[in-house]
DNA sequence: CGCCCGTGTTTACGGCGTTAACATCTGCCG
DNA sequence: CGGCAGATGTTAACGCCGTAAACACGGGCG
């Protein structure tokens, strides 16, 4: 099975995601549709559903492949701020997130739509987890209180999701980003400790 | 021009953003569209491009008016808060923000959407504009800082925001659903003092 | 060798937004 | 009061969308 089979594609499955990532950075969501993805493939449109039960589902792929991106971005960012304190690297968290989602605007216009299908592998680097990991530093020594963990997680994830849809949307002036950045987070962190 | 015309409705202009409204109720985001919005209203499809230059103008005035129902429900429940102080009144909009996303999900959906038209009457009542005046009163007095007033404004509404969005999506169980609310809006609180 | 099944194709259906051409009603002007 | 003009409706058509059914190819196993 050489790679010129040019019937049978081979490897369609991660081709498709692939297409589906570059038409979502190109042309945000309302180009990720399967008749264009299955296009860029070289593909017809009536292929995809012997990968995917649905359109839905590819998206969903596609989705989830942003997630893995951003997480990627996450956890690098995060190795450079490693031995730093918990809240610390919580902000480096946040900012990423941030980050990625002025970056990438229509890519993170995926990462946010809930997710219907449960991740291919489940295991993978996980934005959640890892915030969970950090909060649990913040915990006092031998003890873990499940309420107070969720509600820092919340915080985090709430304040970091909100203020980066928010700016996308209404507040085109990097600098004036930049500021809002840095006071809120300044704020959160606050919220965080308390 | 009785309302019998028939012919030419009258108000369908009116007509099809309550139809929008109840349609997005009843079906969500996907329900919201012109085919069916004209239809509701006993109209044909192209009837629409008469009072909307297009049909995303249409859903766009649609999101605006679940943005006023929204806005109504928040200045009754400041209401009944008159005299408290900015704080608790701050709590008291983020509640209600969030209770109505978990209240009106589908709805909340086209609150969210990012506004490509400017409101009609641009001077309606706003949430933004509420949370800045109960802001600006955790101002010392005689004097405003712009900046601090911007990042407490957007740590209110971006914490409100994003855990709406993230309790809507990912935590279906009431009772968990409050839990986070107290604990995050606990700790926003302590953000916007600081 | 030959058959089966995984994976591709073509074709078709209904729903979508949108436009063009036509129809009807209403208000205003002579 | 008559009639014309413009506002507001209609139908028909186009191209895109997701999806399903029926068919075609081709690689691997008996």
């Amino acid at each position: 099975m050489s790679e010129r089979s040019r019937y049978h594609h081979g490897a369609l499955r991660e081709a498709l995601i692939d297409a589906g990532e570059h038409l979502a950075r190109s042309d945000g969501l309302d180009g990720v549709t399967v008749r264009r993805i299955a296009a860029a493939c070289g593909v017809s449109a009536a292929a995809v559903y012997r990968h995917f039960p649905s359109g839905d589902h590819l998206i969903a792929a596609v989705a989830q492949r942003a997630r893995e991106i951003m997480a990627r971005d996450m956890f690098a960012r995060l190795d450079s701020a490693a031995g730093r304190p918990p809240i610390d690297r919580l902000r480096e968290v946040g900012e990423s997130y941030i980050a990625f989602a002025l970056a990438e605007p229509r890519l993170f216009s995926l990462v946010s739509m809930p997710m219907t299908t449960p991740p291919d592998r489940p295991d993978d680097p996980n934005a959640g987890d890892l915030v969970r990991d950090i909060v649990l530093e913040l915990e006092p020594p031998g003890t873990v209180d499940e309420q107070r963990v969720a509600s820092r997680m919340m915080l985090a994830q709430a304040s970091a999701h909100g203020l980066a849809v928010i700016l996308r949307d209404f507040v085109p002036d990097p600098q004036a980003r930049a500021m809002l950045i840095a006071g809120v987070l300044d704020r959160v962190g606050v919220g965080l400790e308390a």
